[in-house]
DNA sequence: GTCTATAAACTGATAGAC
DNA sequence: GTCTATCAGTTTATAGAC
């Protein structure tokens, strides 16, 4: 009495676990997120989830690894024909963006799993996804310099600063309450990085128009 | 057999098991610390830890206030009467980060219950840390505006930006592994923006000499 | 206050039928 | 492949002696 249907389509019971153990995970965390919560919201019973997953780390891990492939892929899938390094770097943080609120529960977990306790679930390299991301953000800040549309100065620095408050709008993203800071207001914030690098005779086309002309103290 | 010696100093029984708890959490997160590996660490028994603070939850959230307590009282009675906003700031951010690296434990605790899933640890309020960071920078950035001595801009956004990096330095800094940004990497990059974001005129005391001076595109 | 001993519930996981 | 039934180990927590 109580379980009324069991699960028959035969089908799809592995894309069924995996599709409700990511917001168990998300929400609860790994070790917090026990099998049965699992099996009970994904409408299976134990043996279906140890068959296709072997156990609970295998899957936290398939789940994981899968999603990162995904971001993986459409970072390197990214090309961007736009003028400007300015616009390139506007438009691959937007891209990344997007691709963290369209895939919050993967963040959060990978965030977590990145920078929280290092034995609170099983480890997962998510290396490529960062240093992708790293390495394509440094990539346009070069050319920028190179083509003198960016003052010069060091690219490996300016790096860290850009990824520094694209993080802090990922994280405030993520958290589920009150979002400090959406699309718009990184956006907003990019430009004023981007307006502060550039080269004072080249202010690109866009409407930030904030910048003072430069005069004496 | 085995257990040989039992705890009988019958005065901190308290602090042991609040300092042996601390670097399990933050290596294995709260779901996955079992109170039996505390009582290990510690050298007690389960009673004790009960008596004291009545169960896992209590412990942990004892643990963490009276840390968040520490930093809030350490920012709240840091005052710093250097002359130049950019000084005060660049000695903010070093306060902040030498807390960081000197209670690593508790900020990596503290960074994952904040950002991470929400329900795989007692809520615990750290706001007013966090308030209290961003409203310090935010008021040096405004006190630069004013004197002149920063451009003029939105500060809201500019404090942003300065948390960004910092965070992304703090969480770097916390990772047991590699360390990728240390204190004088933060310095470093702190210097870049903060050169940016003076008016050239006033270009300030320290060395960074990057900036060229501004020339025709 | 701190211990010994133990309980009740839950955990991840498996044997074996169909 | 998916189920029923069940296990052995671990978990948090407490009763009661000293």
């Amino acid at each position: 009495m109580g379980k009324s249907m069991m699960n028959h389509t035969g089908t799809d019971c592995r894309r069924q676990i995996l599709d409700a153990s990511l917001p168990l995970f998300a929400r609860k965390g790994y070790a917090a997120t026990s099998v049965r919560e699992i099996l009970d919201a994904a409408g299976i019973t134990a043996p279906t989830l140890y068959y296709y997953f072997g156990n609970k780390e295998g899957l936290y891990l398939n789940l994981m690894q899968t999603h990162c492939a995904m971001i993986d892929e459409a970072l390197s899938a990214y090309t961007d024909d736009a003028v400007g390094a300015t616009q390139r770097l506007k438009n691959l943080v937007d891209k990344i963006f997007q691709l963290v609120i369209e895939d919050k529960d993967f963040f959060r977990l990978m965030f977590a799993d990145y920078y929280g306790p290092s034995e609170s679930a099983p480890y997962c390299d998510y290396i490529s996804c960062h240093v992708k991301f790293h390495a394509a953000i440094r990539k346009i800040l070069e050319e920028g310099m190179r083509s003198g549309e960016f003052q010069p100065g060091n690219a490996g620095h300016m790096t860290w600063m850009i990824r520094g408050v694209v993080q802090l709008a990922m994280e405030e993203q993520i958290k589920e309450d009150r979002e400090k800071i959406d699309r718009k207001g990184l956006q907003s914030i990019l430009d004023l990085i981007l307006d502060r690098l550039s080269r004072p005779s080249k202010a690109d086309a866009t409407v930030h128009s904030e910048r003072k002309s430069f005069q004496g103290g």
